[in-house]
This record gives structure tokens, C-alpha cells and sequence, in this order.
DNA sequence: GCCGCGATGTATCGGACCGATACATCGCAC
DNA sequence: GTGCGATGTATCGGTCCGATACATCGCGGC
């Protein structure tokens, strides 16, 4: 998932680790808290020596000159290479069972906009099918074994019912959204021209505005 | 957090391993889907090895005949000694930041039932602190660097931010309910006479009654 | 009668990820 | 001029997961 991730953002722009983690709360912040240093560098240097990433020492061509002084060993850039651009289509598209997972779906999810559309398509409804599942679950908890159980817990099977039937319908709304819409795929940022960012993603869902 | 939900769970009845796994799936199915064995046998060893439950070795007694055959290596049923109680106490009681996580908010929840109010209420009150913060992260990202962000990644923090809005709004209530309420504990079952379970927490939350 | 098969049951291993910790630099406020 | 919070890289122990292995029990089908 970190992998996934990280091979995601660096397609955006080439960063280093402190950057990769700020970015990846920004992205997240709705899915989990934020990345652990004691897994972000283990596993860049896991992809380094794979070969999907690469080291873009800082010291941008002109600081040929005062090199001794303090030694300035500054921050690691890493960029994405093209083994680990393929690496990342292929990790986006194959979808394992941790795919439909909370964090697993958070990640696919936030690179949508360069995932094809059949693939979101097929996503959403494992997505789906999996909250479905535990839905019914919870419905058979507290229909079946009510009596078993105390107040508290009852309660707690309740809301998460609840955000189940809330995920569920959000997940209609953004299929339906994405059988009858455009197919937008990837902007493609950084090359080939000044053109701006994220004008090409389907709006998906509407109806969510007002605030209370 | 595995620690505290088997003590927990081992104070209402002796289990073996399988069946504490069963009844962690039911109590907390809205948390989180099932506990692994690969993380639920080393505990209960630990547990074992620390004095907090004990072997309550199967064959009732009744079986000294008919031992050699096929040796019926059989279930192994735990039981929580006293220390063990002491320390589910203890566990509860003492809130550490991993208390408001999902996991760790869902586990002391699910044992309401066994906490005192004061220490309920705070549990609850800290959640809610948490998931503001939360809250607060997700209305900054969506305010201030929303055009940096994707549709997709934009939706997400939207769906995010109504389940935190929502589960503020939850414990809103459950606090409301608490301050003003009575205050159950633990019913205590298996032990000392007849009485019926589960007849003493109070009735948190309602007006949740309609379902769509 | 017996055979397979799904539920029950215990157990281990490698790997992913976290939380605490350490340490160094930079800019700026006091 | 100095302290302190943000920036930045890095490691270590521990918790938990997912895959896997293996053995028993009860029951339905042939």
C-alpha cells in the first residue's frame, strides 16, 4: 500500500521523505492519520534498490563551489523512474483482497484520476460489495444475538451499521457517477506544457453541498 | 489492544482460542473485521506466561477413563485469574493517545459496560477532541488547498468530513446522555446467582430509531 | 457403510506498519 | 546570541496481519 503510494505521488512530482509524508496526510487525511518515518524510509530504500525510484541528490548543478563547509548533507529527493511508472499501472490495476480494504480502497481511490475507467469501475463495486458484506453482518448481530449483548455495544454495532448504509449509497452515487460519465484518466502534471492542473477529472457526486 | 479485548472478553466467560475470536468478530464487527491467529495465540501465551489467564485444561473430570486413544489433544480453554482482573482494570482505566484511535476507541467502547462513568466520559470526551482535529485537518485541506487536489482526492476528504461531522454529532449525544445519566457498571455475570445479563447499562442514545 | 467436505480448532512464519527515539540544521523571535 | 519550533533523515522493537499447515468432528449423499 505504501509502495503504491509513494510510486503515486512521485509520478506528480519528484519529492523527499518529510515532503512524501506531508503530502500523503494531505491526500489521506480523510482515510488515516499520517505515514510512520519507521515505514516511509525502510521502504523507499526498498524501491530504490528495485529500481522504481531514483536518488535526485539536492545541489542543483551550481554549488560546484563551497563544498567542505559543514558538509551539507541536506534532504534526499527521490524521483520516479519508468520501470517504477509501470510498476504503479500495475500495482493500480491487479486488485488483491487488501484493495477493498479502508486503507487499501483510501489509496486506490485518491489516484483515480490516473486509473482507467473500467478499473474504477471495478473498485468501487468490490468496495461496495465488501461494506455490503459487513453490513449484513452487523444487521444479523443485532437482529440474531441482541440479547447477547449490552447497551454499549449495541450502540457501537448501530453507528457502524449506519456509516455502512452512508458508505454504501456514497458508493452508488460514484458508480452511477462513473458508468454514465467522460472518461478522464491522467493529466499528466509536470511535462509537455503549462497546462493547469486537474481540469480533467469527472465532478463525481453532487447533491453534497449544503453545509449545516 | 489485543491484550485488553481477550481479558475482556475472558471475564464473561472461559473461551478457547477460536471461540474468543468469534466473539471479538461479534463485538466489534463494526470496528474491525476479525482478529488474526497470528496475533491471537502469541497473546494468549503472553497472557498465559504473565499470570492474567490460565489453562483450564478440557475433559471434565469425568474422562480419567479412555485416555490413550487417538490422545484428544482437545480445545484449550482459558480462564482469567484475579491478577488478570486487576489488570483488565488497569488497561481500561489508563488512557494512552492509541485510547482514541479507531481500534483503540472501538475496544474501550465495547467495554463500557465494565468502566465507570468518569472514566467513560472521558474516554468519550477524548475521542471527540480527536476526531475534530480531524475534522479540522480535512475543512483546511478542502478550503485552502483544494485546487492543488484532484476531483477524486477532493471527494474523498468530503466523504471523510461527513463521517466526522457525523461522529461528532454521536458522541455529542453519548456524552449528553452520560453526564445526565444513571451510572450502571458491571453486572458481574457467571458468578453469584440467577440474575439475568445485561439488564443494567442504560439506554445510550435514541432517537435513532427509523431506518430507510 | 463410507467418503468427502465444511466447520471447528491450534499453531507458526515472514512481512507490513507503527511509535518512540535520536540527532542535525534552519530561520526567526525575543 | 540564543533558544525553540519546523524541517529533515534514520533506526529499533513491537504489534498485528495474511498465508499456510494440519488434525478432528458431524453430517449429507451415494
Amino acid at each position: 500500500m505504501l509502495e503504491l503510494a509513494i510510486l503515486g505521488l512521485l509520478q506528480e512530482a519528484p519529492m523527499h521523505g518529510y515532503e512524501l509524508r506531508k503530502e500523503l496526510a494531505a491526500k489521506l487525511g480523510a482515510i488515516r492519520a499520517a505515514i510512520s518515518y519507521g515505514s516511509l524510509y525502510p521502504t523507499l530504500r526498498r524501491l530504490q534498490a528495485a529500481g522504481w525510484i531514483a536518488e535526485a541528490a539536492e545541489t542543483p548543478a551550481t554549488a560546484e563551489e563551497v563544498p567542505a563547509l559543514t558538509s551539507r548533507r541536506g534532504r534526499v529527493v527521490y524521483t520516479i523512474t519508468a520501470e517504477g511508472k509501470e510498476r504503479f499501472a500495475q500495482l493500480i490495476a491487479q486488485a488483491g483482497p487488501e484493495t477493498y480494504d479502508d486503507t487499501g480502497f483510501g489509496v486506490h481511490f485518491a489516484f483515480f484520476a490516473r486509473t482507467d475507467q473500467a478499473t474504477r469501475l471495478r473498485i468501487l463495486e468490490g468496495r461496495r460489495r465488501k461494506i455490503e458484506e459487513r453490513r449484513e453482518g452487523l444487521r444479523d448481530v443485532l437482529g440474531r444475538a441482541a440479547e447477547r449483548l449490552d447497551a454499549y455495544t449495541l450502540e457501537l454495532q448501530r453507528h457502524g451499521l449506519d456509516a455502512c448504509e452512508r458508505e454504501v449509497r456514497w458508493l452508488e452515487e460514484l458508480i452511477a457517477n462513473e458508468r454514465s460519465g467522460r472518461a478522464p484518466t491522467v493529466p499528466e502534471p509536470g511535462t509537455a506544457g503549462g497546462r493547469r492542473e486537474n481540469d480533467s477529472p469527472p465532478p463525481p457526486g453532487e447533491s453534497r453541498t449544503e453545509r449545516p
